[in-house]
DNA sequence: CGCGCTCTTGACTAGGGTCAAGTGCAGTGG
DNA sequence: CCACTGCACTTGACCCTAGTCAAGAGCGCG
C-alpha cells in the first residue's frame, strides 16, 4: 500500500500548522509499522494492559457485544485515527478494535505522549483536539441512532465518512471507496442488515447515494444535506481557540 | 443546599487516593461557585468561547437538537460531574448544557489545567481518567441506544445512575431521588414520553423498579442485572493502571 | 463441488410512534 | 375563593417503521 502523505499529520494540519518539531515528536510517539490482517482483534473488550495505535494504513472498527450477542459497532477507523486512546486510562478496554481490511498499525508511545506534554504543547494540542473531535463523532452517532430514522440515519452516516475520507486525502467530493460490508454498516446504524438493504434500495432508487461493489457515490449531496441536516463543516472547522 | 463531602473528589478518590497537594489544586482549578437556576443554559450549541464547568450541587444534563426541533440528551449530569470538558478545544460547543434542577458550579480555571498537567501529574492522570470514564458513558449509551429493546434500554440507564449516584455517596444501593421528568428521560432514551410511560408502568408490575415522586427504587437488582447484563462494577473498578 | 459469506427480495409480525382524551396538580390572576 | 393555564403523567386505539423468517442468487475458496 502507498503510504501517501501521512494521514494523521495531514488531519492535525486541518486544525493546526504543524511545525518541524511537531512532526518529529508525532513520529517519535508512533511505534514501528505493523501488519494485522483483516478480520483479526488488535484490542479486546476487557483487555488488560492494552495499548492504543494509531491506523496508517487500512479501515478498522470499534464495538461493543451484548450479552445476547447482539454487536454494536461505535465507530469506524480510516488512515489516521488512534484506536483505544481514550481506554488508555481505563484498567480494561471498554470496546474491542477489530481490523476491516488488511491494516498497518503503529503502537503508541505511551512514555512519549508524556513528553509531547512537557515539550511541544502545540503539539498535544492538537492531539487533544484530534480525540474530541473523536469524541464528538461518537455524540453525533449518538444522536442519529436516538433520533433519526433509517433512512436519514444512514445517509447522515455515509457523508460523514466521505467528509472524513475527504480530510485525510481520499476520495472526492463526491465519491469515495467503503469496504464495509452491509451487515457492518447495519451493526454501526443499530439497523439488520435486512432492513439496511432496503434503505440503501430507496437511497438509490430516490438518486441520492449508491453505494456498490465498495465504493459510496453521493449523486445528490445538495438533497442528502437537506435531508439529514448534515453539516459539512463540524468536522474541519472545529480548529482550536487562538491561543 | 448542604455541600457534603465534594462529589468531584469523592469520585476521584474512588480511583486514586488524591494527596492534598492534589486536593489543592483541584480546588485551586475551580472558580467561585455561581448559582444557575433550574431550566437555564450553560453552555448552548454552537457557542463561542465557551468555558467548561465543573457541577457542585445539583443535575444538568447535555443535549443535541435536530433541525426537525427532536431532541436527544447524550447524558445527565450529576455532581462532580463536568460539564463541557470534552468540547473545550473545539471552536464552538457541539452540544448544550441545561440546569435541571437549580444548580451551583465552578468554572473551570483553564491555565491552571495546564498548570496541573505540569505539577502534579497525579492529578492530571486523575482527571483524564474521569473524562475517560464519561467517554465510556457515552459510548455504553451509544450501545444501549443502538442494540437494545425499550425496557432493557430504561433499566440500563437507571441502574448506571444509581451506580453514579452511590459512588459520589448520595443514595443508597437500591433507591436515589431523580428530579428527571418523564420527557426528559425519554428523551434520553430516543423514546417518545408516552412510551416510556408504559415501559416504567412494565418495570412497576414486573416488580423490577419504580420510578415514582422523584425516586428510583429497585425492587430486584438480581433481576435487573440478568435483564440488562449490567456490571456492577464498570463505573468504579476502572482504576489507572498500577503505574 | 460444496461451504460460507454477502447481497437481495418477499411476506409477515411486533415494538414503539402517533393521535387523542383525560387526570391531577401548582401557579396566577380575578 | 374560584377560574384558567400549563405541565407532568396516564391510558387507549391505531398505525407504521423496522425486525423476523424464509428463500434464493452470486461468488470466492478449500
Amino acid at each position: 500500500m502507498p503510504s501517501q502523505v501521512d494521514a494523521l499529520s495531514r488531519k492535525l494540519s486541518a486544525f493546526m500548522q504543524l511545525k518541524p518539531e511537531d512532526a518529529a515528536a508525532l513520529e517519535k510517539l508512533q511505534g514501528p509499522r505493523t501488519l494485522v490482517s483483516a478480520g483479526k482483534e488488535i484490542v479486546y473488550e476487557g483487555q488488560h494492559r492494552h495499548a492504543a495505535y494509531v491506523l496508517r494504513e487500512g479501515w478498522a472498527y470499534s464495538y461493543k457485544r451484548l450479552h445476547d450477542g447482539a454487536r454494536q459497532i461505535i465507530d469506524v477507523q480510516i488512515p489516521g485515527d488512534f484506536l483505544g486512546v481514550r481506554s488508555l486510562l481505563l484498567r480494561t478496554s471498554d470496546q474491542s478494535f477489530v481490523a476491516l481490511t488488511d491494516i498497518e498499525v503503529s503502537r503508541i508511545n505511551t512514555e512519549r505522549l508524556w513528553e509531547i506534554f512537557h515539550g511541544t504543547p502545540r503539539l498535544a494540542l492538537a492531539l487533544l483536539w484530534a480525540a474530541s473531535r473523536d469524541g464528538a463523532m461518537v455524540v453525533e452517532h449518538l444522536v442519529s441512532i436516538g433520533r433519526r430514522d433509517a433512512l436519514t440515519r444512514t445517509a447522515h452516516f455515509l457523508l460523514e465518512l466521505g467528509v472524513r475520507m475527504k480530510l485525510i486525502g481520499r476520495g472526492t467530493a463526491d465519491s469515495y471507496s467503503c469496504p464495509l460490508s452491509q451487515s457492518i454498516l447495519a451493526d454501526a446504524l443499530g439497523l439488520t442488515a435486512i432492513h439496511l438493504n432496503r434503505v440503501l434500495r430507496q437511497l438509490r432508487e430516490a438518486n441520492l447515494l449508491v453505494f456498490r461493489e465498495g465504493v459510496v457515490t453521493f449523486l445528490d449531496r445538495e438533497a442528502l444535506a437537506e435531508i439529514t441536516g448534515f453539516d459539512f463543516t463540524y468536522l474541519d472547522q472545529n480548529m482550536p481557540a487562538s491561543k
